[in-house]
DNA sequence: AACCAATGACAAACACGCTTTACATAACGG
DNA sequence: CCGTTATGTAAAGCGTGTTTGTCATTGGTT
């Protein structure tokens, strides 16, 4: 499942570690959901859009 | 994480079963995702919300 | 009463999400 | 050159998601 987190990283400015911070998970998580290793837990897919202040489906595409 | 499905499998008049064979998983999955033993995959949320026509938001709650 | 569909739940097995620890590389400023 | 930051990847371990199989209960039908 592709995803945005990189832009949205860059939009902002912040390290895989500054997300992963945010998020209350580690950075290699972060860095595996980035590069799709694996998709994150629906729980955390819900707190990677409240960090970004939008919508799962706006941060996770649908296609492959 | 709390989630509309039954009311939204009761407002199409589906059994369990029939949602799971739309979604292509296990009767036993709907279940347990349904009475909150556990929440389903990211991937599996979106094909959920694709079934119903619905924003994975609207399916699952953030509450608790 | 007997039957069948729908639901809820449990167990064993396997795949996946997430952790920690660790190592390697590239880019940058002293 | 040295140290630091950012990133990618790997292994081991634990908990969760998903499967198949099975059982019990409830409600409706015949």
């Amino acid at each position: 499942m592709k995803n945005r987190l990189k832009v949205l990283r860059a939009e902002r400015d912040w390290s895989q570690q500054d997300l992963a911070t945010r998020l209350e998970v580690s950075r290699q998580s972060v860095n595996a959901i980035e590069t799709g290793r694996y998709d994150p837990s629906l729980p955390l897919a819900f707190r990677i859009a409240d960090v970004f202040g939008l919508a799962i489906e706006d941060i996770f595409l649908r296609g492959e």
